[in-house]
DNA sequence: GGCAAAATACCGACCGGTCGGTATGATTAT
DNA sequence: ATAATCATACCGACCGGTCGGTATTTTGCC
């Protein structure tokens, strides 16, 4: 029977995503996750060939509910800047659902500097978001609901703004609704800060 | 004589800055560290208690250093956007010297959330960054040179759009030149997304 | 200055404990 | 039966930190 072996799996990845975001990689043993998932090392080992790759099937499973995240903020949307308010919903609810704890990304990030191979799995997501997020502000573009930019900028500076107000959410205080504040934070982006005058 | 004592304190912090940037903190042993700085272990916990203190050290320095930055970038400028241009070719520095790498601030923020003493260290810190923004935000709004803006809010989409900067910049291409980027950035922030009417 | 005593700085072998991974056998489903 | 799934005992490597002892510098005294 294999629903026996995928809740066993499942109970696995939910025990290291638990531990992983709490304590970090290097700090949790296998033998804490086994414990955790209440599953004995030999079946860790059953499904999984090394530590790692409990890890990297961790990532991959984030970055594919990233991915369906953006495809539905894309469909519920008519234009661009409703869009990109969406998904910076997505990345504001990040901080609620318990979930995903947030903290695992900052492991995602630092292992992947260090690890060709977690390296590998990240990168080339990154990169289509990037190209995604470029195309749509060029689309913004041509509709006229933003002003012509550099669109690859423009898209990595989404990019900044949404990963710095992760990490700053990880790290500062809790008077602080950081669900509103990645949409605030893209307004004001949008609006700009200077005054409303020819600047360039 | 305390000057041999110095050196070998010194050269205790550059090797395992060198080395927790490269493999992170728990990936490098104290051993490591000792043979890298040409050092016996005892030394080394001769000058430091633990570890973690030598860690410490080196993020408390590490502050010292952004302080002194911003102060002269303050210094140098006349109105506040050229300051904050200015503040955020400092960021841009970071990529360029070899002095100190990029990866290990990611291992200050990954500790400080697991460790509460370093938590302590780098939270007043950052705090007292957030409102030195916020506070010349406001300046800049007398002055004119910015629009009324949540000055709390703004000065932690500045923090984001350089954690974020520098995040991307660990992670991404190389044929992008951070150096450059965080300036056009902040620009790209001031200026704003929507095209030139009334939005709110 | 010279010299012994005290303090500081440093060395490196060693220890208790942890960790990722393995080997082997038991259990379960088909 | 037999192959997939899981449990347990175990291994070798490694790590942070300690400790007894040594080298070097400073201090106190003449």
């Amino acid at each position: 029977m294999q629903q026996r072996s995928e809740e066993t799996r499942t109970r696995i990845l939910e025990a290291a995503n638990r531990l992983f975001s709490q304590a970090g990689y290097e700090n949790t043993s296998v033998a804490e996750i086994c414990q955790e998932a209440g599953v004995s090392k030999g079946a860790l080992y059953h499904h999984f060939p090394t530590k790692q790759a409990v890890f990297l099937a961790l990532l991959d499973a984030w970055l594919a509910g990233l991915d369906a995240g953006f495809l539905i903020a894309r469909q519920q949307t008519q234009d661009v800047p409703s869009a990109i308010l969406q998904m910076a919903d997505l990345v504001g609810n990040v901080y609620q659902t318990a979930e995903v704890k947030p903290a695992i990304l900052l492991e995602f990030w630092i292992h992947a500097l260090r690890d060709p191979v977690i390296w590998q799995a990240a990168r080339a997501p990154y990169q289509r978001y990037l190209s995604y997020f470029a195309e749509l502000i060029g689309e913004g573009t041509r509709q006229g609901s933003l002003q012509p930019v550099d669109e690859p900028l423009a898209a990595r500076v989404l990019t900044s703004l949404a990963v710095g107000l992760l990490m700053q959410s990880l790290f500062g205080a809790q008077d602080v609704n950081w669900q509103h504040e990645s949409r605030q934070s893209i307004q004001l982006l949008m609006d700009g800060l200077l005054p409303r005058r020819e600047t360039q």
